[in-house]
DNA sequence: AGCACGCCGACT
DNA sequence: GTCGGCGTGCTC
């Protein structure tokens, strides 16, 4: 280092390395005005000029006095906070997870903001009907842009910066979004509005004990209303046990009237007030743990506690309603007593009202939720809660990891194996749960705990070879039986009569008998079904790839087999090689046909369907759940969703109307796969009374997957089929990067990624597997092409591995011909 | 991601 | 002859 010279140190200028929400490669350096020396603190907005007409809100992410070799540094317009809206522990996470999931840390910050805090000069700024017209509290500039907003309702910041002089912009809006006197709009999202619901409140003026003694017993306002009293009384019994409770739902359990409520209300003893069922404002900050753990918990969460002492991450392997989550709720007691922040993760879909108020239950206004269905406002107001620690529990789903926790003692990863832990449209293709132990390691004595009843076999394998600690719950809370899985061969229905036959005779039996007792029934079918492939109709087998351990996809336009991992394309199957017929088909049927062959064969149940179609609308995921809670169907088809975190006490039946549908899938986690569907699925079956039966309509009764199901034998399951993980180089035995190649010229794309392969052979030649055309080869006008790489557990080797992918890109980008070919890496593809 | 800059087709 | 199509490169 050369710059001791007097003469630099003496003009020292301050330097910021500022993140904007940009996909560059590198981060860009602002030099920090004299005037901001004081504000320009790491962790700050600020507001950055970038080529000759744009604006961003960027981070700060380091202050340094190295000026800049090659380019002049622009100062920084302004500074938009007071105080950092991010930790060093969040640019940490940053960094850490751009450089793993070889994307930017542009990309990762617009990820990981609330849309209100990512301002440019294309924000469209919304004005707050609620805010009123008096605006005689604000400084002379934050009232012009005001006024100018309550005429025009919107307004463009580049028309914000035509109102005010060019340095004042940010601030000024900042301040402005802050007092609510606007908003950012949300182009994307059509301002969702949580779901509300009318609580019942005890007027602050009865809020202790003496006032409320004095109203029971003396005040006039009760005298002569009897049935009023006795609302009241009720009431107070549910808000005692219950905390928060819902004007509904007190009036279902005490048997009042509207009026009676409403007279209560008048006379200034109760208020009403709508709120959103996810919100938590009122809720008392009270912590209620008003349960006995089994024997059985009680032993797992001193094991649990014994691994923490010596291990960083635990895997909590509990079968399907063992209860895991009472475990947890004592870990996180553990945690908020001792002042510290906790995380609990769960799958976006599981997030239900119904796990919402679970937990509320025993930690009231201790918790605060997030996300994708929440508004920016509500995100931002849990954002500054986190920050200031004034929020002690988060639940949330994967982009909650993204909050400026400052002082994290514990991650829960719930559901653990959940595929939908991975982001896959957007950079970053971020997996939660992996983010989630990089960032733990950020602060002291933080500790990771994954619960699953089927963990991922990564994680498994962690907590096999001791890099995790292993817990295991073997028996259902209360003693419950596991359900009893029946197998139905349905090759014995392989008539004309039967040709057409979606659901078998014993199934149907099974369904009328369990409607006929007055239970309820779901029945899974895996998706609504495009992957052609073949399959011999007399025994069931499926062609699989010599090469990469896969079932084959039926290729239509080119009447072959095709491997979409390596390739290869095989002709079509004549003779079946395992039974010798000569009769291939492909069945294909989604969750629909299913509903209408129900419909067929019981005319008079109600049927409800839960799949991507019928709960596109924003509450009709939940509504669908109330409604079959409440038994207003008899019978649920669905997908994958069903199987998630629900818990429905009247249901006796699960079918599985297409196990080989799952157990032909394409993938090389096909098995593991299978098994979790299926053995989750089966969960929902009797969690409350014991009963419950689950049916699985195959053609390969005797395949090694239904057979561990059936023995609900995960860890039969995980040594089955290791070795041949092994063997065809999967993980966990590697790491994948899958990369994906896009140009809207066919030729141009292939020519593209056989380059790259070729480019990559050495020395990666035997880890590379393709190129090949994927499954859907083309979206939005585009052509796509995979190559996917097959890394030994080296950690030097796949950093490295992973800067040649990105030199290798730099150096396509040069070629004039494959110049427009986007490549788009994904690690740990899943 | 934008947006300016620059090189080729169908038009008043 | 020009207007404007979008492909390419740059932004501290």
């Amino acid at each position: 280092m050369k710059n001791e010279l007097p003469y630099q140190s003496a003009a020292a200028t301050d330097f910021a390395e500022v993140v904007i929400p940009l996909a560059l490669p590198l981060n860009y350096t602002w030099a920090v005005p004299e005037h901001l020396k004081e504000a320009a603190l790491v962790g700050c907005r600020v507001e950055v000029n970038l080529g000759k007409t744009k604006k961003y809100a960027g981070v700060i992410k380091r202050i340094h006095q190295t000026p800049p070799e090659f380019f002049e540094a622009k100062e920084l317009v302004s500074v938009l906070d007071a105080a950092p809206v991010v930790f060093e522990s969040q640019l940490q996470l940053w960094e850490w997870m751009a450089r793993y999931y070889m994307c930017t840390e542009g990309e990762v910050m617009a990820a990981a903001l609330p849309a209100h805090f990512k301002l440019s000069s294309e924000t469209i700024l919304v004005f707050n009907e609620e805010a009123g017209d008096d605006f005689t509290e604000l400084d002379h500039e934050a009232f012009l842009v005001a006024e100018a907003l309550l005429l025009r309702k919107e307004l463009k910041l580049t028309e914000v910066q035509l109102i005010l002089d060019s340095s004042h912009v940010y601030p000024v809006v900042n301040r402005l979004i802050q007092g609510k006197i606007c908003y950012v709009w949300e182009s994307l999202k059509d301002s969702y509005n949580p779901k509300k619901e009318t609580y019942v409140l005890l007027h602050p003026d009865y809020d202790n004990e003496a006032a409320l003694e004095q109203l029971l017993n003396t005040d006039a306002k009760l005298q002569r209303a009897e049935k009023q009293l006795e609302l009241l009384l009720g009431y107070l019994h549910f808000q005692k046990t219950e905390g928060a409770i819902t004007k509904q739902a007190l009036l279902k359990k005490t048997g009042a009237s509207d009026a009676q409520l409403k007279g209560l209300a008048d006379k200034g003893i109760l208020m009403l007030e709508k709120r959103s069922v996810d919100r938590i404002r009122s809720l008392p900050k009270d912590i209620q743990i008003n349960f006995e753990l089994s024997a059985a918990q009680s032993a797992a969460l001193e094991s649990i506690r014994t691994v923490f002492s010596e291990k960083d991450v635990c895997l909590l392997h509990g079968v399907t309603s063992s209860g895991k989550t009472e475990i947890y709720i004592h870990l996180i007691e553990a945690q908020i007593r001792q002042g510290r922040q906790v995380l609990y993760m769960l799958p976006e879909i599981a997030l239900t009202s119904q796990t919402i108020r679970r937990l509320q239950r025993h930690f009231g206004g201790h918790i605060g939720v997030y996300h994708s269905r929440f508004s920016q406002n509500e995100r931002v107001e849990i954002w500054n809660k986190v920050k200031d620690g004034s929020l002690k529990i988060v639940l949330g789903a994967r982009s909650s990891l993204f909050l400026p926790f400052y002082d994290l003692g514990l991650i829960v990863c719930d559901e653990e194996h959940d595929p939908s832990y991975k982001q896959m449209e957007p950079a970053p293709r971020y997996h939660a749960r992996d983010a989630a132990i990089y960032f733990s390691s950020l602060f002291k004595g933080c500790k990771v705990l994954l619960g699953s009843a089927t963990p991922s076999f990564e994680s498994y394998n962690n907590a096999v070879t001791e890099k995790y600690g292993l817990v295991q719950l073997t028996e259902r809370f209360g003693n419950i039986k596991l359900p009893e899985i029946e197998l139905v061969d349905t090759r014995r229905y392989r008539t004309k009569e039967f040709a057409d036959t979606i659901i078998f005779p014993p199934l149907a039996e099974s369904i009328r008998n369990t409607l006929g007792r007055n239970k309820q029934v779901i029945l899974f079918q895996n998706r609504r079904g495009y992957t052609p492939y073949q399959r011999c109709n007399t025994c069931g087998w499926v062609p699989q790839c010599k090469y990469c351990d896969v079932s084959l996809n039926y290729h239509k336009v080119y009447n072959k087999l095709v491997c979409h991992y390596c390739g290869t394309n095989y002709p079509l199957m004549v003779t079946c090689p395992s039974c010798g017929g000569h009769d291939f088909i492909q069945k294909q049927f989604g969750t629909e046909r299913v509903e209408e062959a129900l419909q067929e064969l019981l005319p008079h149940a109600h049927i409800g369907r839960m799949d991507v179609d019928t709960v596109r609308g924003k509450h009709a995921h939940d509504q669908l759940i109330q409604t079959f809670e409440q038994q207003k169907l008899n019978i649920l088809v669905g997908t994958q969703m069903v199987v998630k975190g629900l818990d429905f006490e009247h249901v006796e039946l699960v079918g599985i109307v297409d196990a080989d549908g799952i157990l032909s899938f394409a993938d090389f986690r096909v098995n593991e796969r299978a098994f979790q569907l299926m053995e989750q699925v089966s969960g929902r079956a009797g969690r409350k009374h014991g009963v419950g039966k689950v049916m699985v309509q195959t053609t390969q009764p005797e395949h090694p997957v239904l057979l561990q199901v059936q023995r609900h034998n995960y860890r039969a399951l995980f040594d089955d089929e290791l070795p041949k993980r092994e063997q065809f180089g999967y993980p966990p035995y590697t790491r994948l990067i899958r990369l994906t190649f896009k140009n809207k010229i066919k030729e141009v794309v292939q020519d593209a990624a056989a380059w790259f392969a070729s480019g990559l052979q050495d020395p990666y030649g035997r880890f590379i597997m393709g190129p090949s055309e994927p499954l859907i080869n083309k979206v939005r006008n585009q052509y796509l092409m995979e190559l996917l790489l097959k890394l030994p557990r080296n950690t030097r080797l796949i950093t490295q591995c992973k800067q040649d992918i990105l030199f290798k890109i730099a150096q396509l980008h040069q070629e004039k011909r494959y110049k427009s070919v986007v490549v788009i890496p994904d690690v740990d593809m899943l």
